[in-house]
DNA sequence: AGCACGCCGACT
DNA sequence: GTCGGCGTGCTC
């Protein structure tokens, strides 16, 4: 067995690591530590070690043992690359919990976890070994052509060799020149993490008094009026911060970096290189107070009433209720105690204005970390929260994964979204719900704040399991928006309705663009149209991936897939029958955004949803325009729903409801209700209340009254009798697997199969394969199966176990050919 | 995840 | 005959 121990070993006893490998396996690899590394080798520091013929990897240490393995002979540790442990226990622990809990390998968590400038770069790199005589007339072809290349260039890595010979597999030839002592094979590993520098200015101190400044001035002003410029430029700036950069320089004075240069040349400049933080200019600390309303407090009251003896709790606060500053205030109790706070946002609301207005009140105590951030800024997150130099850090889901070392505190905002969730590579894990455990692992408290918040956590309260404060006012006492529901086909009747527009949709945005105000219309849709279809024999152009309709982009021109992004030039003819009627069919922003303008020529319209802010700075430059009043009218899809905590926008319209009233998946009421009021509570800010309007072909459906009344009660009963009678979380517990495979009769026979292993163990719980009809993905196809436990019936670790080793031993069969089998726990 | 080995079909 | 395709199994 091996041992934890962080004590220095001496250097006669012969120790041997475990260290956790950045890859998908299962186990975790034992290599023995050179002497001389027997005391700076520690549990969580990184080692390089050579994994398989060639590879090095970077590892991290998960225990230290005396014992030799028996049956192999372990490699030696190359390398231990830190002086102090990169990663805590803690931190360990948390990874294998989530290992274990969202059934995947702990190196795959690891990878996950560790910004990618903590793993390292291996370049193996080949060299003659020197001092060595041999024959060369004795090589093969390919050999002596290697010896030959080696003469000239005396370093070659694996990948020139593979580009000299041609051909792929080297290792074979190269481990033959090595083994007849030719050649010689180094590994070098390098660090990839550089801080970042930057050149600052100051202007030479000779012109710190008005005369030998005004002399500088004149001189310059004839000879070289573009230097003068900067050093205008920099007196201006110098009011104003106390270090100027190079770059702002440039910036500001419109002066070229060559005329910069020559007032260097003349010491007339100082520049100077100085490390600087990737993350933000250290220099201002602005303190503003607020005082919180009544409910506010007693709010707050609750929620550390509840963390009397309740490790999380949940606050339900409607829009605008000042949820955030309850949070300030439970951070600065926090900090003030010493531990540390997680504040926890999705990627989406991460926006800078957040960012900013949480800053204003924590300074440089707050550490931002999110997806944006390159590798540099990740890592210098990293070590400063390692450092304990962070009280305060604010973060997207892989947040969690930081070395916090006493963590009081995680505020999980708007604990309902879905994108806390991690899909793509595994680890497949909910931040919120690791976030809990993480907490746990610290004795901290969790508080889930929410507007709409998700059942599981709803549930959670509701039993008592977790604490439970509310918040039913919005803050300043705005009132909450007016809802006015419009039927869609009343007005058809009527002929009153403008082509997606009721009239009384119309009249609410005619008042709020005479009044200066601003406008969200939200259509759950983009592009143009999701249908082409043909008249005459009702063809409609499928993607060739997914079969799912193509949608009409009028900005490209062309027929979308929102599945895969598969595109194609929009037919002119029918391709079945060669007919030219051609019909769009139903409608998205684009069409929306077109039809207005056609009705509202003089309003500024822009439009919102992932094609207009694909790229990087498009969201933000829209947010902008918006703030700055240079639109009227935001045309949108859930998008608008979120952080758009400024707009000053009055009327919020919802094209047509029906789309968000019918989600396809069991969390039906939950979303149509979140989207709906999430919207609405858009509407409305700065001391005047707004107006939704909501138009619906289904004006009494229950999800629109339960918005109106803001019945959040009502909504939870109806959800949780439909959740229970089909075997939904919160009463069942569902674990996923998905087969993925290039050949979609593989993923049948396959899925098939392994329903049928599954059924031996699990009986009914197993449903599927489904969808009955495969998923095609990219180049994949996908079929999933679904276990549904009830939540108290089996213990969920010992079923995982269960089915981990079914998978295993499927894997191990004749069936498998390489498809991929990859587990999903409570996937919501 | 790589990477080698081994088995097949298609080429100089 | 060998080159390169993919399927399979192993890596301390």
């Amino acid at each position: 067995m091996l041992e934890f121990t962080q004590s220095p070993h001496n250097d006669r006893e012969t120790l041997f690591v475990e260290v956790i490998l950045p890859l998908a396996i299962a186990k975790n690899y034992t290599y023995r530590v050179p002497y001389e590394m027997n005391a700076s080798v520690m549990v969580g520091k990184r080692v390089v070690v050579q994994f398989g013929k060639s590879k090095l990897y970077t590892a991290i240490v998960a225990s230290i043992g005396k014992l030799a393995p028996e049956k192999y002979e372990a490699k030696y540790i190359i390398e231990v690359l830190d002086d102090r442990p990169a990663v805590t226990h803690e931190q360990l622990h948390f990874w294998q919990w989530l290992a274990e809990y969202y059934m995947c390998n702990v190196g795959e968590v690891m990878n996950a976890a560790l910004p990618s400038a903590l793993k390292l770069a291996s370049e193996t790199k080949i060299e003659l070994n020197k001092g060595f005589d041999f024959d060369k007339s004795a090589l093969h072809d390919k050999e002596y052509l290697i010896v030959e290349a080696l003469d000239i260039q005396p370093e070659l890595t694996v990948s020139d060799i593979t580009k000299l010979l041609g051909q792929k597999t080297v290792m074979p030839i190269l481990k033959g020149l090595f083994e007849k002592n030719i050649i010689h094979i180094s590994e070098e590993v390098s660090e990839r993490y550089k801080p970042r520098t930057r050149t600052f200015i100051t202007l030479n101190p000779v012109y710190n008094n008005q005369e030998s400044l005004r002399e500088l001035f004149t001189i310059l002003e004839k000879r070289a009026p573009k230097q003068a410029d900067a050093v205008l430029a920099y007196i201006k700036l110098s009011r104003h911060q106390k270090s100027i950069s190079k770059t702002e320089l440039i910036e500001e004075s419109g002066a070229g970096a060559a005329s910069i240069k020559s007032l260097e040349e003349k010491e007339i400049f100082i520049a100077e290189e100085k490390n600087v933080s990737r993350l933000f200019y250290e220099d201002d600390e602005i303190y503003e107070s607020f005082e919180l309303s009544e409910h506010q407090q007693s709010a707050l009251f609750q929620v550390k009433k509840e963390f009397d003896d309740k490790d999380v709790a949940l606050l339900h606060g409607v829009t605008s209720s000042g949820k955030t500053q309850i949070y300030i205030r439970l951070i600065e109790e926090m900090i003030s105690t010493g531990r540390q706070v997680l504040y926890l946002l999705p990627e989406i609301a991460l926006t800078t204005h957040i960012i900013e207005r949480l800053r204003v009140y924590f300074g440089a105590n707050i550490g931002i970390y999110h997806s944006r951030f390159n590798d540099g800024e990740r890592v210098e997150v990293w070590q400063k929260v390692l450092n304990n130099e962070y009280k305060v850090i604010l973060g997207a889901r892989s947040s969690v994964f930081l070395p916090f070392n006493d963590l009081g505190l995680i505020i999980v905002d708007e604990e309902h979204e879905t994108s806390y969730k991690q899909y793509d590579p595994a680890p497949r894990y909910n931040a919120r719900d690791a976030a809990i455990f993480l907490a746990n692992m610290h004795q901290g408290k969790v508080l889930l704040g929410s507007a709409t918040p998700s059942f599981e956590s709803y549930y959670n309260a509701r039993i008592h399991k977790y604490g439970f404060a509310e918040l039913t006012e919005r803050y300043g006492g705005v009132k909450l928006p007016e809802i006015e529901v419009v039927s869609i086909s009343e007005e058809t009747k009527k002929k009153t309705i403008q082509s997606h527009f009721t009239s009384v949709l119309m009249g609410d945005i005619n008042q709020a663009i005479s009044n200066k105000e601003q406008v969200i219309l939200f259509q759950n849709r983009r592009g143009y149209a999701p249908i082409l279809m043909c008249k005459i024999c009702a063809y409609t152009p499928k993607c060739i991936n997914c079969d799912v309709s193509l949608t009409y982009h009028k900005s490209s021109g062309k027929l979308h897939c929102h599945y895969c992004g598969y595109k194609e030039d929009t037919p002119q003819i029918c391709p079945a029958c060669g007919s030219t009627h051609l019909e769009y069919k139903g409608f998205g922003t684009e069409k929306i955004e077109d039809e207005l303008s056609i009705l509202l020529p003089d309003a500024r319209i822009a439009r919102m949803d992932l094609d207009t802010t694909r790229s990087r700075n498009s969201l933000q430059a829209i947010l902008n325009d918006l703030e700055e009043k240079k639109i009227d009218i935001l045309v949108g899809t859930q998008m608008v729903a979120k952080g758009l905590d400024f707009a000053d926008v009055t009327v919020i319209g919802i094209i047509n409801a029906d789309s968000l009233l019918k989600f396809p998946d069991y969390r039906a009421n939950e979303r149509s209700y979140q989207m709906l009021s999430q919207v609405s509570g858009r509407a409305g800010r700065r001391g005047k209340q707004g107006k939704v309007v909501i138009q619906t072909y289904d004006p009494g459906h229950r999800v629109i009254k339960q918005v109106i009344e803001n019945d959040y009660v009502d909504l939870y009963l109806t959800e949780m009798e439909e959740r229970r009678s089909f075997r939904y979380p919160p009463f069942y517990r569902i674990i996923k697997l998905d087969i993925k495979h290039k050949d979609p009769e593989i993923v049948q026979h396959q899925s098939n199969y392994l329903a049928k292993e599954l059924q031996k163990q699990f009986g009914e719980r197993v449903i599927g394969p489904e969808p009955p009809l495969i998923n095609r993905i990219r180049n994949y196809y996908i079929q999933s199966i679904m276990l549904k436990f009830e939540k108290d019936s089996i213990s969920i670790s010992k079923a995982k176990a269960i089915i981990r080793d079914i998978i295993t031993q499927f894997q191990t069969t004749k069936l498998s050919k390489g498809s991929i089998i990859q587990p999903d726990v409570d996937p919501y």
